[in-house]
DNA sequence: CTGAAAGCGCTTACAG
DNA sequence: CTGAAAGCGCTTACAG
């Protein structure tokens, strides 16, 4: 079925037959009416790539997702899209893997879309380099991009350094003196390295020092990774009595490892995450964790983005503050 | 930048371009070398709009997913993914919210990208009615399509009512007498209402009387859910002693709010889950759950599918196996 | 209010 | 091997 057809059946010109369908331009009742009727019958749907050649106008804010296993990231995206749609943008979602290229999926999108703006959700920069050419308004979120130094490209995100240096002034306030970390590799994670950064400044404060290869294992970003990293860790720093994972499902995991070990936690070992996700606040223990703020990561991220592509406003980069919230599988040693 | 430009810029015509570009018909390798250098230099991609309103051929295989949050169709994709892959297939995923029509999406996705074939992850069949008129093979996985008569729509699903049963059967046998049921509204989740008839089933069988007001509370499928449907539940019915949850995440908010309470698990009370999501087995106690088998499930639908694609098969219903897997959340009375 | 026509950026027989 | 041209299904000034 193709407008002509309707055209033809209906009677009347493929101009006309436009102007009801996307209801602009003066059509008369009559006409309306019959060109509707045929429509309905034939259940007709415009062909939207001839719809989009044609029109060649920009259309909605795509948001390009990595790793579809990211509790934060779920509620983030939610009141993404909540936001998006109250300032009368389209929100659309893409979700690639954890390994894709989203700077290569942004093209694809802005080809295939053109959409206004573009938040990339969980980027850790490596594809953002000297031929990024992508020119209209974007915002990164949960890196800090401000060395990307490129003038459209914003950034929202949590100071990881600075979030993972105040955890462990926690600990290290509760009398714990052997405190080991999980996370992510440090040459390939962003996260990992700058909250690593943040756990040493923090020994450093306290006139401790941190040793990477005896307090510090790494596995994926995981339930998983977190309890094989724990199982190493312990390997090697059996001494141990509290454990930073730098995200709540390592935590999860390395709770269930030291389990398995024989060790309780929070009484022999304590277990901190990172993240804040819903699950958190479910385990038996609950999690003392980074809660980091969804909603004002969302928030400002929309407001900075649709400010940039309304106003053509520079790029910003902006730290979103962190929460700690004490669970219950943190305790005094 | 469009072909027509460079053409002009390569000296050859737009013919010449589009062979190059799609690396079809023959061209000269001088031809070929110039103009991949001007394509380069320009960084053109071309218009895919255009390229679609001309092909008009089929692309891909589009999966529409119902809900972000569910670690079942999480692994459930994955396999997909790799599976029509390997079969020679783009895999397109789509997903929308809990509560979307997915036969629209399914409408305006047909529209858009013309897919050889479509998935459906986590329907309700709500949506499937008599004006169901799209004409692609298509599978629905996780609920059984067969009432739905439709010629070209298959699907491949757990046998709710009978895992619901089996799990009823194992609580029985473990002397379990006051058995409390959590899970979704039975009146508007097609498989809350299958798992319903399943655990009435196994009390019939035991010569035991099911009793939905007492025995039974609902809640969303989540965290959240489970946990405020135990303790409902818990309420109505205080001297329960195991209750079996409708999925794994309700288990887990439920052995929360029992611990709230006062009750441990399994000590005083079993609980029992349903999906076999990773995180069954790290909490701490592990569930006992039903295992939904995502391998299983996946590969299958996919192969149903594309036998459907390339053969013209009629629609199949098919019913996947289930496990029950015992962790330590459960024990005897 | 309405229709004929141009044109969006491609691909692909067709002719040379 | 290559180019000119038709045409995919739309929208939108333009003319009436």
């Amino acid at each position: 079925m193709t407008i002509k057809e309707i055209a033809s059946e209906s009677g009347y010109g493929v101009g006309t037959v436009s102007r009801v369908i996307n209801n602009n331009g003066s059509v008369s009742d009559k006409a309306r009416a019959r060109i509707m009727k045929v429509i309905e019958e034939h259940n007709y749907q415009p062909n939207e790539n001839a719809k989009r050649l044609k029109i060649q106008s920009h259309y909605g804010i795509a948001v390009i997702v990595k790793g579809r296993s990211n509790a934060l990231f779920e509620s983030v995206i939610e009141r993404m899209h909540q936001a998006v749609q109250t300032k009368g943008y389209q929100f659309i979602p893409y979700y690639i893997d954890q390994d894709d290229n989203e700077v290569e999926k942004a093209r694809e999108i802005l080809n295939e879309r053109n959409p206004y703006g573009i938040i990339f959700l969980g980027s850790n920069l490596e594809f953002f380099n000297k031929d990024y050419n992508i020119s209209i308004p974007s915002v990164i979120v949960t890196a800090d991009a401000s060395e990307l130094n490129l003038k459209n490209v914003s950034s929202v995100s949590v100071d990881d350094l600075r979030a993972a240096s105040f955890m462990t002034d926690y600990l290290l306030d509760l009398g714990h003196k052997n405190i080991g970390v999980i996370g992510g590799n440090p040459d390939l994670s962003r996260p990992s390295s700058m909250r690593l950064i943040g756990v040493n400044s923090s020994f450093i404060k306290h006139r401790m020092n941190f040793d990477v290869n005896k307090n510090y294992a790494y596995g994926r970003f995981s339930l998983r990774g977190g309890y094989m990293a724990a199982r190493d860790l312990i390997k090697k720093f059996p001494d141990l009595t509290a454990i930073i994972a730098m995200s709540d499902l390592m935590a999860i995991g390395a709770i269930r490892a030291l389990n398995e070990l024989g060790k309780k936690c929070p009484e022999d070992i304590s277990v901190t995450g990172f993240d804040g996700i819903e699950i958190a606040d479910y385990t038996v223990p609950g999690l003392t964790t980074i809660r980091q703020d969804a909603d004002r990561l969302a928030l400002r991220s929309v407001e900075i983005l649709i400010n940039s592509i309304e106003n053509g406003t520079e790029a910003v980069h902006e730290i979103v503050p962190y929460i700690l919230k004490t669970g219950e599988s943190t305790g005094k040693v």
